[in-house]
DNA sequence: CAGTGGTCTAGACCACCGC
DNA sequence: CGGTGGTCTAGACCACTGA
């Protein structure tokens, strides 16, 4: 019943409780691990990697602060329902919350081409000159309204397999999350008035209230993407819950 | 040297850890512990509260994971430069955002009145209709440009000593931030175009882009304001920084 | 009732780093 | 060198809750 931690392998650097986290933590992340599934109880684990029982309490406990897994007593550890990489992105994932909302979506590249960051790109997304970047633009419609633009860059040396991946038909942003591995990311949040160019592709009206996330997102200080997402002010709305450290 | 525990007193509700880890926590949230300050060592901690060092060990490590406190060997460990509650909130306090831009702030009182809420009024801010709460609404300048229009519900039964209070000259949120705790706190962040009225106070353009943050704020469930912080899109932009919580 | 997590202890060894 | 935090252990008792 239980998964099987495909190698209950440690990696050796760190402290043992941090190597556990992160034997547990890999394949929750990456899927292996159903939301749901039960994991093997604290009992198991200490035979499984041969460490104290505080010691794996320590792991697990961690785990549970970050929400990825969900502990019950008599009933044992289980993989969250919503692991927090998915909902704090998710927001972000704008395919993801045309299907919740229950409405058609559609995806609509514009544009896209590879090219050698020349030094305002460089300077904006945070490479070097001359690194090899792809850009893309296209255009996010919920049942055939538009209801965003999106605005891309690449680094094709932090993601080479985007390359040869055609985004023609599902979003960068969706393929980004799946494939590539990220550890920060930052949003700038502004309002601007939708200009002429914008007003057409959103079919809405000039100088329309319109919503921009910029986003950077790294991989362990390396620049992944950068992405500026503009939405009319009225089709979108971003939440933002926070929790006193100590109650 | 190291600051004293006004009582080390428990609490006696809880884990241990836990009961140690707010009453380390408590005088620097309040502020008696200054920044910078030393706290005791684990080991005499250990002897104030009667408890093994791996449960200090464990209250302290809470601590140094919320950013209440910065851990360093061989020196001790310390009350953080800038405890993470003003780090999450003071983005949202325009009032300091001028000030460490280095201009003029100023705050001008358009309107406050008392009353009984009405079921509308109820409904959005989450209390029982009949409470009794207090209306507000004024106008930020930063160098004598406004920059903000802030319209506020405070709930009087949870911050009675707001019904006294002359917010004439200092702002609202200002003054709840440092007499009134909060657990929890929820953002939604969206764009509009300035209606008349708000293009006036605000002297910019009609139908210019605004961002507008609404927020709510709660002690332990208990609604105790609502602040709807509505700015010139050029004026002010938001930023958000995210980690994975296992790299 | 019994299995699971939640917590606590007393003691231990280690790494770090200012003195 | 010695004090501090970082971690680990083996064992213990308890609370909770499904069966």
């Amino acid at each position: 019943m239980s998964p099987r931690l495909s190698p209950p392998v440690l990696d050796g650097t760190g402290a043992i409780y941090q190597q556990i986290r992160r034997a547990v933590a890999r394949p929750i992340l990456r899927g292996d691990w159903a939301p749901g599934a039960k994991i093997p109880s604290e009992h198991e684990l200490t035979e499984l990697f041969g460490a104290s029982r505080m010691t794996i309490n320590k792991a697990l406990s961690a785990l549970a602060d970050a929400g990825l897994i969900v502990r019950r007593r008599r009933l044992g550890s289980f993989v969250a329902e919503r692991p927090p990489e998915r909902a704090v992105m998710e927001i972000w994932d704008i395919g993801a919350e045309v299907a919740r909302a229950g409405e058609a979506y559609a995806f609509e590249l514009l544009e896209a081409r590879r090219f050698d960051a020349d030094p305002a790109t460089a300077r904006l997304f945070g490479v070097k000159p001359g690194t090899s970047v792809v850009e893309l633009s296209g255009r996010h419609r919920a049942d055939g309204t538009p209801i965003q633009l999106e605005r891309r860059l690449i680094n094709l040396e932090a993601a080479p397999a985007a390359a040869g991946k055609d985004f023609s038909v599902s979003p960068p942003g969706r393929w980004l999350l799946d494939h590539v591995a990220w550890s920060d990311a930052e949003h700038l949040i502004r309002a601007v008035n939708a200009g002429d160019e914008t007003a057409r592709l959103l079919e809405i009206e000039p100088r329309t209230a319109c919503l921009v996330v910029e986003r950077r997102t790294w991989s362990d200080r390396v620049p992944i993407t950068w992405a500026e997402l503009l939405s009319p002010g009225a089709a979108r709305q971003l939440v933002g819950r926070f929790s006193q450290p100590d109650a």
